[in-house]
DNA sequence: GATGAATGAGCGTTCATTCAT
DNA sequence: TATGAATGAACGCTCATTCAT
């Protein structure tokens, strides 16, 4: 069968995995991401073969997760500069609110344990939204760059962002802007 | 004193723990370490009493390993644009000869066997850094930021370029050109 | 339920722990423990949290058994002496027959593993056989003693005779009566 | 040479060792022994060429202190109940002035390092008090026993006050009290 | 003689994975 | 399918003892 029982199952372990990892890095247990899970400790294995490939798994339905709230709402008849701006805010937003999942991709970012077919599969969906501005890259608003440079640099800076938020979460609103006018200073064309 | 504790050894730990962080992450084991390093397994902790402190003192050690191959050389007479540059090309180059440091100071950056006292001195040697280019600022070539955030935003786009160039190894120039136009956009007032 | 715990298995770690801590004392490894009670290292684990828990859960099954060898047979209708006699006899019986439990029993009692909560219900046990007796100290054969002190001094002076008989088993009768004699004269009146 | 250096050195590691020995047991560390008698660690080998031989000193050397101290001001003259008393007395104020030392003799009691012959010349000093009170036993006044019984009556019911007296300090009266009671009936004919 | 760095076997405990139920 | 007891290698750390200084 090409997928067990329960997708409600499979959830709960990748939520809790997600949970898990975000606070405790990827050295997280087996047991304690099925516990969380509500299931068994052998239950985890009825879903997924090892710990590894439930990494993998995480890792990317986590990447998924943050592209789809990047894109939420894209204002597709707006300026480049207020797409851009859109995009910015969406990420910060979404780490914002999912801090454990933000605090998982980082883990997951630095592991040997995600593989090199993970990470392509991760960069794939920003490929979708650079795609999104392939006008600002015709009209000579954004600046051109190696291939999926735009979004690791978003990537980058918004987690650089979200870091001092977390530090300092009285001032979100100020890391916001300047994170923003980092970000349009190093893609845009001065 | 009966044999005084050997500096050398003390390297040969530090620098066996970089090696191993960097490719197996902050759960390498001691054991190796020590083995690496060519000691006995409980020498180690004749020098660090917990693998903690190991990885606070190695993190501290990285950092300050990277702000000198930064510093040095600076041209002080240079143009504030040619200054970054140079400081740029340092962390780059350092990046590029030191693999496994910088990937052992990922490794770190985001454990939280890392205590928050440790990454504030960590930021204190690239706050050394960012007052080399106070003039920078006061002339408003470098756009004004929250404080620390000029070198959050210098060691994450380093990070990221470094990754582009570990990938693809063979268009290392390009890679650094791209960065650094990303980089200046980032920081300077257009 | 998968498979489960088997009251075989904690019962063979509590009868190789009793062995192992009778003659090697706390000390004992778990890993010896576990051996000699056949199964794997980790599996003691899933019986007994901690080798503290298994410890103190020995101590209790420990007081457990030797309570229920000390009042079996018990002659109610006897005389005060008589019944004295037996409960002391059968005292001296149960530890010439498990040498090792009742080596185990004088490791525990030193030993600051086992908690005052663990201490205060193996008293119990001997409140229990105390109050066999209450008649003896109404009609005032036996002498009042503050409380727990009457099973104390059974504990105690039993123990002793039971080393001098470990010590040279040749002469255990005789050492039995002599006992008998020191402990009835140390909680009747005269 | 037959003894080392410093005997001021020689006494404060057996000081130290009893009172590490009376807290933590014997499995005590040899650093944290050398470390409170203000030594370096490996001179405690040059005093005790093992930690074996370090506890069976040990061992000597607090009966040889309790036997002093019970002995001291022995009143000659006086009745042999008296006499017991005295040295009942003496037994207790000992340990409820030494707890460290008590402790550490319990511990060293059950323990397999201290060997049988070190147990027989602990044994040796209470025939030496055995002997004060010839007289009780040739007049009948004390009940005849194996030889070395009554030095460890003395000692196993002493012990037993001592260990309520420290579970209930504010009672050391009323024990002391009960405690030869139970001590006379123990050793005396009815 | 005194020191304390060096050692490596041994400790209690954890954990991904297997498999009997 | 789901369960959780069973496993044993691996971990961080301790320690009695040795020996270069």
């Amino acid at each position: 069968m090409a997928r067990p029982l329960s997708e409600e199952k499979r959830n709960a372990i990748l939520a809790a995995a997600a949970e898990a990892v975000g606070s405790l890095g990827v050295s997280a247990s087996t047991a304690k991401i099925a516990k969380d899970a509500g299931i068994a400790e052998g239950t985890l294995f009825v879903y997924f073969p090892t710990k590894d490939d439930l990494l993998n798994e995480l890792y990317l339905a986590l990447k998924a997760d943050m592209k789809a709230a990047i894109a939420a709402g894209y204002p597709t008849e707006a300026s480049v500069k207020e797409r851009c701006e859109h995009l910015w805010n969406q990420s910060i937003d979404w780490g914002a609110k999912n801090p454990a999942k933000r605090r998982a991709l980082r883990q997951l970012g630095v592991s040997d344990k995600v593989t090199e077919a993970s990470r392509k599969a991760g960069m794939a969906a920003f490929r979708d939204i650079q795609s999104m501005l392939d006008e600002g890259f015709q009209s000579g608003i954004l600046r051109q760059q190696p291939k999926d440079m735009l979004g690791a640099t978003t990537d980058v800076l918004t987690d650089m962002v979200l870091e001092f938020i977390h530090r300092d979460p009285g001032n979100i609103e100020s890391y916001r802007r300047a994170g923003f006018e980092t970000y349009w200073g190093a893609i845009s064309n001065k």
